[in-house]
RNA sequence: GCCUCUGUAGCUCAGUUGGUAGAGCAGCGGACUGAAAAUCCGCGUGUCGUUGGUUCAAUUCCGACCGGAGGCA
């Protein structure tokens, strides 16, 4: 069976929503949502999340499959996508993952699967930190799995805390893991289109203009309502940009012009950390924009590149 | 009109008792294997308003001019 999966990726507000859906429909295709935050039912204003409208009949995944209060993760997302695709692929339709979450679909091709720990390690981990010090879990990893000590920076307390927490909860190291899965094969054969802008204050012009379209939807009011409803402040849904910036204002404390600058400000600066991330997939077929996305030309150009590979 | 303060990085400012300058934010680049829209790391990008003077040397001292703020009229 054919293996290949079509990604669609790039920084926020290059027009992935638009020309994953004209790609599902040239190509009977379905959409896989790869997005940590559209993966979350209420948040529609602020991730973007395509409309009804938008969607146009094309089957969509991975969106609205969570609770804002639930943490999601990069585990639940692999565990829950990754027989998605595959059924895609045995009814003979084409999977187009669809995303700006690069650890996301990376790991959804990797197929790469997560064990479940309890958290205790986890929560013992934390109250340690506190307690000692980041530098004596630092040193502490560095008897455990030094390779992975090696790699990671001294202030790097997420990653230093997971590192040991593998360890804890397996006995095995995190380096252990790592070598193992790198002898894996893919899971699935994928044809990656990365759009961007050329210029990039183009690509701050238009987030700026979405933000703005946000607001004016009534981005407040959404984050009212995820409040109002229990959700609280420090959940990992609300961590979200557009979200965690106007949820003071929303209280109010602070205007809503202000958080508004600092939604567009986040967001430019979240839009290169996303580039920083598809740019070293260095198979990735780019679509540059002069200005405006124009999705005529995104559909032509993604075909052509999509022919010469034979799909 | 006169007086005082002020002009240094994209922004807000520090500093150089004369030897061409540095912080924060912004920006740029990178990393990323269970929070990833998260988290972490690296990089100063400059006619020191302009123009004369003094000096071996002026962003720094002096003068003039230009711009800004305030005060007196």
């Amino acid at each position: 069976m054919d293996h290949t999966v079509i990604v669609i990726c790039g920084p926020t507000a290059t027009g992935k929503t638009a020309l994953g859906v004209a790609l599902a429909k040239a190509l009977d295709g379905e959409v896989v949502g790869a997005d940590s935050m559209q993966v979350y039912r209420g948040m529609d204003i602020g991730t973007a999340k395509p409309t009804p409208a938008e969607m146009d009949g094309v089957p969509h995944h991975m969106i609205d499959v969570a609770d804002p209060r639930e943490d999601f993760s990069v585990a639940r997302y692999v565990d829950l996508a990754l027989p998605v695709v595959e059924d895609i692929l045995c009814r003979g339709k084409r999977p187009i993952v669809v995303g700006g979450t690069g650890l996301y679909i990376d790991n959804l091709l990797a197929g790469r699967q997560f064990a479940a720990f309890s958290g205790e390690a986890r929560r013992a981990l934390e109250a340690r930190c506190q307690a000692e010090g980041l530098a004596a879990l630092y040193a502490e990893l560095g008897r455990v799995d030094p390779q992975r000590q090696q790699e990671l920076h001294p202030n790097d307390e997420k990653r230093i805390l997971r590192a040991l927490e593998i360890y804890y909860e397996t006995g095995r190291t995190m380096s252990a893991f790592h070598a193992e899965s790198q002898t894996q094969p893919p899971r699935f054969r994928a044809a990656r289109i990365g759009l961007t802008y050329a210029q990039r204050p183009d690509l701050w012009a238009r987030i700026d203009a979405r933000v703005d379209e946000m607001m004016a939807r009534g981005l407040a009011g959404e984050v009212r309502a995820l409040l109002d409803s229990g959700v609280p402040p420090e959940a990992t849904s609300m961590q979200a940009i557009g979200y965690k910036e106007l949820a003071a204002a929303v209280r109010g404390e602070g205007d809503l012009a202000a958080a508004a600058e600092e939604v567009k400000l986040r967001s430019r600066q979240y839009a290169k950390r996303q580039l920083s991330w598809f740019r070293r997939h260095d198979d990735t077929h780019w679509i540059a924009w002069e200005g405006a996305p124009d999705l005529f030309a995104a559909l032509h150009r993604s075909t052509a590149f999509l022919t010469e590979l034979g799909i």
